[in-house]
DNA sequence: ATGAAGATCAGA
DNA sequence: CTGATCTTCATC
């Protein structure tokens, strides 16, 4: 197995992000293995919509530092979500917005299945940050995790994409800069996280 | 010190 | 469509 070489992240997070579609996203101890098939960039001093966009604070710090690192934060009081950091030192950041389960299901099924009525479909298991997160069991706790080495806890796997396509479509649940095409997914794929507009 | 908004999700 | 749930940051 070839781990994703830190070169790939030091760039601008709108190169990398739509090339991360097709790597896979590895939980070794629980023996999950998931491809990655939705992403959205965001670029620091020049996104409005980013974190980063007013600067280094205490919670963005970690997007400031060496790319390739993980930047996790909560949202609407109850979900995680997971980004790469990308670019050089400059608020760069790609959050992972959904993957494929491609194995370990069963362990991903009981991380996502918490005593509700309905438990989720294959499709449903990833879809969406906070899914996704939940069904890897990634907290703050995971945030500055190295995605570039096999010894943490999670990494991503370099594997080609494929006989596939990336599109690019607006991004999900922002209000400033909503129009910019930042959000990339695997063409056709039924685990992303909601429709892609028509064009 | 305070409050508004938030890169969301599930259920009605 | 709405309620849940709580941190972060800007402003007072």
């Amino acid at each position: 197995m070839r781990i994703i070489p830190r070169s790939f992240f030091a760039r601008d997070s709108r190169e990398a992000a739509p090339e991360l579609i097709g790597k896979r996203l590895h939980l070794p101890s629980e023996g999950i293995i998931a491809r990655i098939v939705e992403v959205e960039a965001y670029r620091g001093a020049e996104d409005p919509a980013a974190h980063s966009y007013r600067g280094e604070t205490p919670r963005t710090r970690v997007m400031f530092g060496p790319p390739g690192h993980a930047y996790v934060y909560f949202n609407y009081g109850m979900h995680w979500a997971l980004n790469a950091v990308s670019g050089s030192h400059n608020g760069h950041g790609i959050l992972i917005r959904a993957a494929e389960p491609l194995e370990g299901l069963d362990a991903i099924r009981s991380r996502r299945h918490t005593g509700q009525k309905k438990l989720p479909n294959d499709f449903e298991l990833l879809r969406g940050p906070g899914n996704l997160t939940k069904g890897f069991g990634i907290t703050g706790d995971d945030g500055g995790t190295d995605l570039c080495s096999i010894d943490s806890r999670f990494f991503i796997e370099d594997a080609p994409l494929g006989n596939h396509v990336v599109i690019a479509s607006p991004r999900v649940g922002i209000r400033e800069a909503a129009d910019a095409p930042l959000r990339f997914s695997l063409k056709g794929s039924r685990y992303v996280s909601r429709p892609i507009p028509k064009e």
